[in-house]
DNA sequence: ATATTAATGCAACTTAGTTGCAACAGTCAA
DNA sequence: TTGACTGTTGCAACTAAGTTGCATTAATAT
């Protein structure tokens, strides 16, 4: 995962400007980690002290997907989307039915296998997947 | 999968009628097998002569997914959500980047091994799963 | 044939996210 | 440090997807 720094430097690089809104949008997302809704991070941002417009929220949201900083995530039983920054590698989500939290989990080995498999019966090439698990955690169970 | 006959019957004899609506709905997510939008369902009831008012459509849904028969489906790419009718055998999306296009895929062995990983190290019990594969399929590559 | 109550349709509403446009504020160069 | 350039923001109004209350309709058992 990348440092506030370099991601600010980054962007700074390429032009865009480093306004309040956006330095703190990133620090949010970089520091709770787990993923985010917009109204999370509007509310965030309120106890932050930098308030901010949903429409700011958004577009800035839309701006850090496109370069790849943060990524969307749809739960199944939510309906609204959620973002976080993204890992150097890629993770899944297991989410509580019971409290409702969201932890992290890495997969060894992925699904490199499945993906193989799916190319060579359906000619199918995978460019990205998604896979969320719901259950009890530890707690809850 | 079940057929349309055994559903019904499994309804009726739940103290549910069997009305027009309700009927055409199955029988169109049978049908399609694809999952299908709200609206999709909509029209897809126009085209039968069964016009149907978008808030019975979405209890009908509602009322099928309670009873295990329609499952949910969220695509990453998109905002509305899809139902198609459960498969005895737990299946995955493939969804084409290009055409836009849903393939389903049944893959071998599953993810129990992550499932059972994911116990171990997490205390996580693993109730349920999503897990949708993006990419070009055959043609579109 | 009729009574019961599940199912329906309508209109009004909510929630999540989007758009156009005028005003504002980072950044660079002088 | 000042200004000019233009990226960014806020507002208000909008769209799309789905939900709710309530009066009406129509499957079903008797």
């Amino acid at each position: 995962m990348k440092a506030l720094g370099e991601i600010l430097a980054e962007l700074s690089k390429g032009g865009f400007r480093i306004t309040r809104a956006r330095r703190s949008i990133i620090e949010v997302l970089l520091n709770t980690h787990l993923p985010l809704s917009a109204e999370g991070l509007l509310e965030s941002l309120e106890r932050r002290r930098v308030p901010a417009n949903k429409t700011t929220v958004y577009r800035e949201i839309t701006f850090l997907k496109e370069r790849g900083i943060v990524q969307e995530i749809q739960f199944l039983h939510e309906r609204v989307k959620r973002y976080e920054v993204v890992f150097g590698s890629h993770h899944h989500h297991l989410i509580c039915m019971g409290c409702k939290r969201v932890e992290d989990v890495e997969l060894e080995g992925e699904l490199e296998k499945y993906e193989r498999e799916i190319m060579k019966s359906k000619g199918f090439k995978v460019l990205n997947h998604t896979l969320e698990f719901m259950g009890l955690c530890e707690g809850c169970r």
